[in-house]
DNA sequence: TATTAGCACTCCCATCACGAGAGTGATAAA
DNA sequence: TTTATCACTCTCGTGATGGGAGTGCTAATA
């Protein structure tokens, strides 16, 4: 879409009726806002001004003789060119930094709290995928006899993430064996990547090859998303909303709150793009989004490790809280993994 | 509730009722179940066993002039003393265990599987929690250094359970060091239980001693249950039935589904009992469960893990179906666990 | 005593009509 | 370009109306 040429006060309108559609769910009319805010003009200037509006794909009305509600476009232009700085008030900030540090240091941590926090801040419901690893290097392994015939084959990759994969056996084998062939393995594959794994992988045989093998089709599982947990909060606040008085609604925001498979086809766009991303009424692409937007950050180190946080709420949003809370909280998970993840290897 | 005494007919009337109503959702009338089935008596009769039902508690009306519906206690009634035999067709079942046996050998990947097959075998939403150990025995333990100050604590648990703590260090420390630090400690504290720790760490002293009492405290976390992992699915689905038309039921469902503390208050009374329990409408004892109910199971390995299972619905639910197939699933669990975490230690 | 037929009664629900109110669009003047 | 004015449109709440489904009661019957 072109910008639009608008003039200052057509702006100013525009920026009005969203505002009061935001925060009162309710038509907005020239009369109101003639009232309510002083631009100098009467309300039948405001009238063509709406019209004018309406015209260019900004707003409509629900019937003739209503106010008039913002489109999907108009709130796209808004977000693209009309909206005020949308960092979060400082306060807010620091207690939101100060619940960080009092959590544990663990992702698993950080992603809930970043979840509970992220839906208290906005009026939607958040949610996050724990963090992905681009290229997956091995750290350590290490075997562990569960049972006779049962043995644990755990995976510490350069991130810090564990994998885990059950190994059941034929026959039983000795503790003492394991740990002979981890501690093969670890000599050679610890610091490969999947793609060097192979090569590595040719001088052994037998139970340490196919242990080997394992950790390879393990490693590239994880390079793939599928495996990702996802983390949700606050669905039912959000269904609070009058937009999901009715039972469509209610389920079409229900499924892309729960559908991991919409998650996967975003992903790929919101992962080039470093700053959060506004997604309203699906841009078209998808149809069940009506009426529903995502406000999406990366977060992550780069190049390391990666994942995607964000809110889903009605379309009708205070977007600029909400794009501030999602960017600050992305920040705050940055600084974190950081602190793990940083420099070297 | 003492056990009521109803006339053979009388019984079979509330069974009609309940199947119908849990069939259409509409209140059923005398006529339509005097047409529909050939109970040899005519509508007035079965005007007065209704009524007579109604009186004892198991029936009501929304209405003066419309068919009676099942109250809570008449669906009590009917679970406790007029369902038929619950277990799911044999070729369904066939159907859910091969769909086990496809998948990979992961507790994270059955319990995945598990609420995916409830919820389509249901007509409600599935949920279920990660196993939790009764008393975690430490197997092993390893220190994994991933940043100058970042050192990964990985513990695992007799029952293959993992848990991970990150360890940030006021300084560098270099691999042989933690590697020392771990194969001391794991000498003294494999097999150890939370119980038998505190006096094996005495002898311990500097960094090698505070891992220990880090071990120790995460062991403690782990036995309690806020730790777990809730799995979830098919929200979406059972929103579209008819109970869920207006805004507040909907909130309400979705609080039930969501809140970990609501699992948390029943989690003791489900775990003293070994068949699947029914909760309808909160039983009385939860305010926020009107009209939807719980049919829950334990499962795992008697002493060892044992997790939650089980569907949240509508309280018009088909619960000879649900606690069939509830229990195929628990049962199922329950064997892959006892391969895991079977017999020995 | 249990069952049945008959009948008046109650209440829901869909439909229509009606008027008030809000807001628009258009027109013509400033 | 802005403004005042006015007819027009549409929603929404209210009340009236009638059909229909199902009940509760009574009196008769087996």
């Amino acid at each position: 879409m072109t910008e639009l040429q608008l003039s200052q006060r057509r702006k100013q309108v525009l920026r009005i009726v969203i505002q009061e559609y935001v925060e009162n769910a309710q038509p907005v009319g020239s009369q109101s806002i003639a009232q309510k805010y002083d631009l100098g003009v009467s309300a039948a200037t405001i009238r063509n001004d709406l019209a004018a509006l309406e015209k260019a794909g900004l707003l409509t009305h629900p019937h003739t003789s209503a106010g008039r509600i913002p489109t999907d476009g108009g709130y796209r232009y808004f977000v693209a060119n009309l909206m005020a700085h949308t960092d979060l008030p400082s306060q807010e900030r620091h207690m939101i930094r100060h619940q960080f540090h009092q959590a544990r240091q663990e992702i698993d941590q950080w992603l809930r709290l970043s979840t509970a926090v992220l839906a208290k801040a906005s009026t939607g419901a958040a949610l996050a995928t724990s963090p992905r690893s681009i290229t997956s290097r091995i750290k350590h392994l290490e075997l562990i006899g569960i049972q006779d015939t049962a043995v644990l084959l755990v995976l510490v990759l350069a991130t810090g993430t564990l994998k885990q994969q059950l190994i059941t056996l034929e026959q039983p084998i000795f503790q003492e064996e394991l740990s002979r062939a981890s501690n093969q393995l670890n000599v050679e594959i610890s610091g490969a990547t999947a793609a060097d794994l192979p090569e590595k992988l040719e001088e052994f045989t037998g139970f340490t090859r196919e242990v080997g093998e394992l950790v390879l089709k393990t490693l590239l599982q994880s390079e793939e998303q599928i495996t990702e947990r996802v983390y949700r909060h606050g669905l039912a606040e959000v269904l609070a909303e009058p937009e999901f008085a009715d039972g469509p609604q209610v389920r079409r925001i229900v499924q892309v709150f729960e559908q991991r498979t919409l998650l996967h086809e975003i992903y790929d766009d919101i992962m080039e793009l470093s700053d959060v991303q506004v997604m309203i009424a699906g841009e078209g692409r998808f149809g069940d989004m009506q009426d529903i937007s995502l406000v999406l950050s990366r977060y992550g180190v780069p190049d390391r490790v990666s994942g995607l946080l964000g809110v889903v709420g009605p379309m009708r949003m205070p977007y600029g809280r909400t794009i501030g809370a999602v960017r600050y909280v992305a920040t705050l998970l940055n600084e974190m993994m950081h602190q793990l993840y940083g420099q070297n290897h």
